[in-house]
DNA sequence: CGCGCAGTCTGAAACGATTCAGCCCCGGCC
DNA sequence: GGCCGGGGCTGAATCGTTTCAGACTGCGCG
């Protein structure tokens, strides 16, 4: 007699030693019904009531099937910056219903280090955020797994989606132009992994790793460059309210002449809008505040912005991957629309002091 | 002669062919470098490289350690509306970074559906969100992992984490009566999975199925018993500021005798101040507005709130999980405090009109 | 009566790794 | 010289499934 039932987990094996049929058959009864009778799968099912045995192991079951139906999402920094910002959010929450629909769930792999993309069982990539150049992107494509690349430029053997960063960038600057200011204040997102924030350096300018940011900031000072306007760049450490409103506070100390405020991100503006609060300025009176994203909360703060399809790029990326899944190359980039967004902070510059 | 290299992915045994030696010292090259000579091991790797072997296939590697290095976050609705609320976002990157620290990540199992549960390949669940008696909630059960209930109610076999949810309600509430507020709107969180939203027929209220928002709502009226006065309730179909807005807005159109709004999240209570600016309502003057959760955005709106450390209650669940996982029992359920803050939004109710 | 087929069920080979118990060889020590 | 110990490497079992190629039974049909 066997050394009586050890409490390790009941397995597959057991079931089938219980009920006196081959391993097969009771896989059968979870995976084809069909293929064997009704009488007998009743009573698979019910041992395996009996042992406690809560169904296949899905580890061996992925292991066999050559399939772990998990999605890494791959981003640079810590989760909860990652979701400080809605339209992260919202993008994975589209992306994550059209993968569910095919079973396949998402595993976060928020964090700069490598290491958790190596030893993570999935059948593919959507890398969110990561620099360029960096040692979790080379991580990634070294895994050879379908991947598709959101917001990035873009590299052999990986799909990209992304948006018209720069030609959103531009818009937003040369709205604020053509009502002719001339002293603008950039509240920027994050130009690369090492945190620094606050006043930027040309050659850190230059050096920027994350490609969105990198774009819109071009097309920034193209647009300035253009119209002989001045800008005023001050980089923030994470993408938050918080952040957006200390920046712009400082940026605004050292310029007092800047008259409007070029945010990278809704969220930034949201602080940006804090800060003019706090300093006593109207908008867009004394000062214009005009963000990037176009939130869904932003219309109620009648912010002025430049949207993009989050929802949309979601899907587009789940599709992506769903391609390169079933085994097709990897499609051309994708660069979706975005769109200049006019509500109430932005207004021609304040009369300039007599001097 | 073997019908040359089928494109198929390298494994070990590729490796080890390649090289002429055991598939053994190949799997030792990468996790016990100290069991070959650091000689072979070079070859070993180089081999690798050559083959476009890019280390053991995690999926194996998880099978045979009996080890998937995964949690699974179990979430009773679509990740958008999970990360809608920020505190959840600090929630997730609290235990996330504990739990990052022992190798495992974080598998997002947000579904109304149990399925997705079932086939988790995962060494453990933290529930942050299912409804009592939930199909889902018994999928968890049945998977007899290591499991951590948060903010929910005690389940056999599973730790359990939470605030003290009726305390800091009751908190709040009072604060409000003692003002003199006796006309009290409450903008409640989901009572329960199916969505409703709008005014709540008691015997809804009666059955909700969300715990927090059970506890809450059962200490305001508590507290409003005592006091003598009346409470307005709506719910919200989800937990944002553009459902806070709405659902204020219509509370105080149905009641306009209303002085004060108890607002189950800082969320919705930054909607509450949006409808109040909305209909030009001083805030606190002609209308108080308190919170729930004390988000760090809500010292910017002085928004007066129940503070909870969601940050460490995070990380308590990330150590409850792996406690379990390192074999101890469940430990006794975990309630941590809650605090008022008194900021900027609650004052005295406004005379009464003569009449 | 015999053939073929449908319906059920089984055996055994994967899937791709980890790990334990040896085995071999060489050097040092008594 | 014999013995012991340890470094370096291998063989083979194992993790828990899925699935393919049968095998067996009984039945309808020509």
């Amino acid at each position: 007699m066997k050394p009586a039932k050890p409490p390790g987990k009941a397995t597959l094996r057991d079931v089938a030693r219980r009920v006196g049929v081959s391993v097969a058959t009771v896989s059968n009864a979870y995976n084809r019904p069909d293929q064997l009778s009704a009488e007998l799968r009743e009573r698979v099912l019910g041992a395996a009531r009996e042992l406690g045995y809560s169904g296949p192991d899905p580890l061996a079951r992925s292991l066999r099937r050559g399939r772990a139906g998990v999605i890494g999402v791959v981003y640079d920094a810590p989760l909860d910056y990652a979701f400080a910002d809605p339209a992260a959010a919202l993008f994975l929450g589209a992306a994550s219903e059209v993968l569910q629909a095919e079973a396949l769930n998402l595993l976060l792999l928020a964090s700069a280090d490598a290491q958790p993309v190596r030893g993570a069982s999935a059948d593919g990539f959507i890398v969110y955020c990561a620099a360029e150049g960096s040692d979790l992107l080379a991580a990634v494509l070294e895994r050879q797994l379908p991947t598709v690349l959101v917001d990035q430029g873009q590299l052999p053997g990986a799909a990209q989606v992304g948006i018209d960063d720069a030609g959103g960038a531009r818009q937003a600057a040369e709205y604020l132009l053509s009502l002719g200011h001339r002293h603008i204040g950039v509240v920027s997102l994050e130009l690369g992994p090492g945190r620094r924030g606050g006043p930027v350096a040309p050659e850190h300018e230059a050096a920027a790793a994350y490609r969105t940011t990198a774009e819109r900031l071009r097309a920034y000072r193209e647009a300035a460059a253009g119209a002989g306007a001045q800008l005023h760049l001050t980089e923030t450490e994470h993408n938050t309210p918080a952040e957006g409103e200390r920046r712009s506070r400082d940026l605004l100390a050292a310029h007092p002449e800047i008259t409007a405020l070029l945010c990278m991100s809704d969220v930034l503006a949201q602080g940006a809008l804090g800060a003019a609060a706090g300093l006593g300025l109207r908008v867009p009176g004394d000062l214009s505040v005009i963000g990037y994203d176009d939130l869904p909360s932003s219309a109620a703060l009648q912010l002025d912005t430049v949207w993009q399809p989050t929802a949309q790029k979601g899907r587009a990326v789940a599709r992506a991957l769903l391609d390169l899944l079933a085994g097709q190359a990897p499609g051309p980039p994708l660069a979706l629309p975005t769109r200049l967004v006019k509500r109430g902070t932005v207004g021609p510059p304040r009369p300039r002091p007599v001097g």
